[in-house]
DNA sequence: TCAATCGCTTTACAGCCTGTATAGTCGATG
DNA sequence: CATCGACTATACAGGCTGTAAAGCGATTGA
């Protein structure tokens, strides 16, 4: 059976559009709304079969995760940063993950929310950032090469990078969020005056 | 009648029970195990009782975050910040602010994040966060009033101060929450980098 | 070409939660 | 002592989630 047969590509299709309807509406929709009658209805599609192509509520709310990463993966990986300099390599990061948190950010909001208030959420959401701590701690590791001079140990600075470029805090700058770059060069100028 | 009449001081106790029954489950519970039925049988009172004491869920909400609230106005109208230097009051506020965020923090995680996803309790929480945005707004005024060298004009620093000394920043820190004071401190540097 | 497969639909159902209505209980009030 | 008001018990409508079962029709592989 090849795995691009025309009925694969057919259920792909489904399966991409019911994670589509899922995500306009949780970006525009109150969770009230959230249901998954009108993610089918707005699909185009029969509520269960949003259940075969899903297990569940939850699992859509994953799928949705999962089709955000997937963008995210390209942006990200677009670029390689070790052939730039600690700072270049900081304004770099920065800056990509702003616009990254400004594209998705009608998705992303309703997700953190629920993360706060759902495990299940909270652990694919955690597991989809880790690899984001894990940058931002290489980064950090990068720009304190010369001795910090600073009162605060490394793993306070990573805490505080983490949460410098986190999304909650660049959804917290308010209109300052609507301009992806001004906000990268605020974000930019705290983080540096964490690492020097 | 007397507000004060045994008949008044019951129904606060129980008001007052509901109330400590949902924040209770709302702190260490799920979401979806956040019933009202569940509030009630732990506050010892009928679901029906709820209902009347309180609208409905929302109503359950905001009585929980009025609640909050009061607590919070205990704590910070314990002092005045006029007779303190700028850069004693900039400290002040934000100690007091992180210990707020500490205290509460198991109740203000779903609250915060709900809001993310609910209309009205988006609105209940950005009524009482109005004034801390203009306790910061003043507290910026007073610490610039040394003409500042920064790239970034008021409104930004404004925003930004208050990003920084907002919840979900601060329980973004990780760890680093665990301790109000230490947050405290990175974060008063982090507001001196943008207020000079 | 033909029969099996597989995704989708329709329909139906159980369970849970919210919100409302009603009648009754019991203590405080005056 | 009669009234008032808060609380209880019970019942119901409506909505959403999740599951089950049967049927339809196009794709698939023989």
């Amino acid at each position: 059976m090849r795995a691009d047969s025309r009925r694969a590509a057919s259920t792909a299709a489904t399966h991409q559009a019911i994670v589509d309807a899922a995500r306009e509406l949780l970006a525009t929709r109150q969770w009230r709304e959230f249901t998954l009658d009108a993610v089918a209805k707005r699909a185009g599609v029969t509520r269960v079969t949003v259940y075969n192509q899903v297990r569940s509520k939850q699992g859509l709310l994953d799928a949705v995760l999962a089709d955000v990463a997937q963008h995210a993966g390209m942006d990200q990986l677009l670029t390689d940063t070790r052939d730039l300099t600690a700072a270049d390599a900081r304004r770099f990061v920065i800056e990509r993950t702003c616009r990254f948190w400004h594209a998705q950010r009608d998705v992303l909001r309703p997700l953190f929310g629920l993360a706060a208030v759902d495990r299940e959420v909270a652990a694919t959401l955690a597991r989809r950032e880790r690899w984001r701590a894990d940058q931002i701690h290489r980064l950090v590791l990068r720009l304190s090469a010369t001795p910090p001079r600073e009162a605060f140990d490394r793993s306070t600075v990573v805490a505080g990078v983490i949460a410098l470029t986190s999304f909650p805090t660049y959804d917290g700058l308010g209109p300052l969020a609507d301009d992806p770059a001004r906000a990268a060069a605020l974000i930019d100028h705290l983080v540096v005056s964490l690492t020097g």
